[in-house]
DNA sequence: GGTTATATGGACACAGCGTACACAGCGGTG
DNA sequence: CACCGCTGTGTACGCTGTGTCCATATAACC
């Protein structure tokens, strides 16, 4: 009789030897997610999720380059993407949606934390650096340009504008408050940003 | 008379026992000023700083809390803090010159990176984020609103905009490409943020 | 079933931090 | 001039974390 264990199904993961590449994989990236969202960057070591996760340093040295490139794997586990960006007809008001949901996001959740760590230790981390513009911050600002784009194509916007530009004033601007955060950033603020730029300062 | 000792300023540094404390802590502030604008905070530690100093390390710890502190520190030794804010009548040439100032800075010197990298430190050390808050862009922020708020008092600006929002649309909108750095930081840009908002984008 | 790939525990050297202790010398006091 | 407190110096220790190396065990593949 083959050994008949009720609940073989949950590995022990006590063995010593090899276990399946993905489920250790997944297994890493999930403690490294939630050892980020619990401790931030601060307490984020390769030793403890490996201690989390049940695994051996060995195995994290062997699939990620750095601790940066961990990170972010982990980040992208835990929180998802929600890379979705209304487009209505009306560019003030999809403008104005897209930032006040990211400074909730930011504000009310772990994840604004994550992200200042984040690109904080991407100031000493190339790799990290690379791999968060890569990944995140580049397919944002795509989208936000898309939008624009779209803007000055139906004539709601002037023709002439930068609309790179206009993405680092408006989401730059929050950032800047995350990150300094000499002053609060809340969603008058964001909503301040749109208007400040739409109808000019004069 | 007094002592006419030619090179005799140059202490010898090589004693076992006490040597004066403003000496040491000039010494000790210079060595990290200079350890961090040629190695950045990657490579900035206690240790290279005492050795850089001629010191020994129980002295760092017994002046300042924290390495984030002694960086910070350093830094404002090192680099003088030029907080000057040239006011002439005319708003939108004061501005435009203060982020191109600002950009060159930046862009063409060391400044820039290890500007970057404090902040990218101060978001896992509540320290020096207070003390670069307090003592580096509190200051600044403060003269870039006096500014504005002169501005509107001249009837140059809209009386019912929001000064702190545009510095954080003007200034901030650099430091998010200075930190996430997906796309360049140019005087083009600089100018370009200024006439976002004066004009709008409508 | 045999082979290969790979996860594991354990060990190592190294760097940096933070602390402790004894000693040495400067600056003041008497 | 003698003394003593403050403070820098050298040295040592324990701790954490990194990065690397093994030998071993075992899953996955043929």
């Amino acid at each position: 009789m083959a050994e008949l264990t009720p609940e073989t199904q949950t590995p022990v993961r006590r063995g010593r030897g090899r276990r399946p590449a993905d489920q250790v994989r997944a297994e890493i990236l999930t403690a490294a997610g939630e050892l980020l969202l619990a401790e931030g960057m601060a307490g984020f070591t390769i030793e403890k999720v490996a201690a989390h996760a049940g695994a051996s340093r060995m195995t994290i040295y062997k699939w990620w380059p750095s601790k940066g490139a961990l990170a972010l794997d982990g980040y992208f586990t835990v929180v998802a993407p929600t890379l979705a960006f209304a487009d209505t007809a009306d560019i003030v008001a999809d403008l104005t949606n897209q930032l006040v949901a990211f400074v909730h996001l930011v504000r009310d959740t772990t994840a604004g934390r994550v992200i200042s760590q984040l690109i904080g230790q991407a100031q000493t981390d190339p790799e990290l650096a690379a791999a968060y513009r890569e990944r995140y911050s580049g397919p944002r600002r795509a989208l936000a340009v898309e939008t624009l784009t779209r803007a000055i194509a139906r004539g709601q916007l002037r023709a002439d504008i930068d609309p790179e530009s206009v993405v680092d004033q408006l989401w730059g601007a929050c950032y800047h408050r995350l990150l300094i955060a000499d002053l609060p950033l809340t969603e008058d603020f964001a909503r301040t940003l749109v208007d400040n730029l739409i109808r000019g300062l004069r």
